[in-house]
DNA sequence: ACAGAAAATGCTGCATACAGAATACAAAAG
DNA sequence: CTTTTGTATTCTGTATGCAGCATTTTCTGT
């Protein structure tokens, strides 16, 4: 499925505005064919292989494996390459107790130092989000339901918290994307949205906080049978 | 300070033991160079210069250097190299928000998970970590209360937590390093240590858990005056 | 036919070479 | 004297080539 155009270097765009480094580039596209499942876990990754799928010599491919690995997506292995890393059940539940206590966190200080306009944003996340609910659109659902979580943790306005949040969040992104909640589950989680936004537009530090922990008790739950 | 030796690619011993990959010994070299302070912050990462210091050509130093950015020591500037990051007074109170939060689920998990051994073995750094702190062993005593702290972490049996503290510490160590604090509050650091080590051996959980909060509580005030 | 050893293949790890971008400096014009 | 533009140098970004290790295949001896 991804072809070597499917690798833009240059903004196409007209003028010379801002070139995108490769770099970059090549980190998320990697990150997003782990997440995808279009490289398994337990997947090798054949640098002469995967370069020339993506048009890239082994160079720049082997750092932005480099880069992967610290982050936690593949793992390194000594004279053998890179591997992609397989997640147990054990370490999904692990990291979403560690998110839970992280978002946990995030809803008081968000509650403290957002400002009325990233509130708003939020908001205008959320319902579109819903909107997306209604109409039974999993994918962005599932999109917006992410980005309304790093929003929060951005709205704390402490940055090594929403880097820790990111982290986990992109590691636990493959995990939720396969899994698929039944209708009434699903109905749930909107509930709980609701919730949260409501919570966070009065500042309600200890109901926010409080939800965000339910909401990520639950998402076990809806997830564990994917694991 | 680092010359070309200061690097060896290969374990000396005897037998064919277990070689040691450059990648990962170039990364804590560098790790080490940043917390140490022979890289201050905002240092441009010269890659000949830094490469030829170090024995090592520009390609492993580089891959090195993109682990690091993820990890979140230096930063990369497109087209310019990367540059060791630079963390504001504000910066380093968030990390040990985040940090404060992370022990208290730690210490909470702790102990339910924890085994007898393991107890033992923090029980014994403890008290090594005192020996030093009578003995005035600044760098020691330092070094052994990282480890107590990282040890914890382990101890919870959750890996991503593990994970990111020791994250969040790494990014930490360069500032404790260089905070001098007074006696007094020395003093105060130890008996709080002391208070640790009970509530873990009592399995004390919410014990230990607010002690670890206050000794975060208290450590930004040790080294607030140092950033 | 089967077990063990040796050779061959393929991939990773590192170094080097090349191209392009950014900066610094200098010279010229206003 | 200031500003701007052209040029040169330096460093980053990418490609390629070579050597070593791991694994697999093949050959040989029993």
């Amino acid at each position: 499925m991804n072809e070597i155009t499917s690798l833009e270097r240059r903004e196409g765009g007209p003028g010379p505005i801002r070139r995108t480094a490769l770099h970059d580039t090549l980190v998320s596209h990697l990150r997003d064919m782990i997440i995808e499942g279009d490289l398994p876990p337990g997947t090798r990754l054949h640098e002469g292989q995967l370069g020339e799928q993506l048009g890239v010599s082994r160079t720049p491919l082997r750092e932005a494996i480099k880069y992967l690995a610290s982050e936690g997506l593949v793992e390194l292995v000594p004279s053998r390459g890179a591997v992609v890393k397989r997640f147990s059940a054990k370490d999904v539940r692990d990291m979403l107790t560690v998110l839970q206590s992280l978002e946990e966190l995030a809803g008081r200080l968000a509650c403290e130092a957002a400002s009325d306009a990233g509130i708003a944003e939020v908001r205008a996340l959320h319902d579109e989000m819903v909107r997306r609910y209604k109409a039974g659109d999993r994918l962005q659902y599932y999109k917006l339901n992410q980005q309304i979580h790093t929003a929060i943790a951005q709205l704390s306005g402490n940055a090594a918290l929403a880097d820790m949040h990111a982290m986990l969040q992109t590691r636990l992104k493959r995990i939720r994307f396969i899994g698929h909640e039944g209708p009434e589950k699903w109905a749930a989680a909107v509930a709980e949205h609701e919730e949260m936004i409501a919570a966070l537009e009065a500042r309600d530090k200890e109901r926010l906080s409080e939800v965000l922990g339910r909401h990520l008790m639950n998402a076990w739950e809806r997830v564990r049978d994917a694991v």
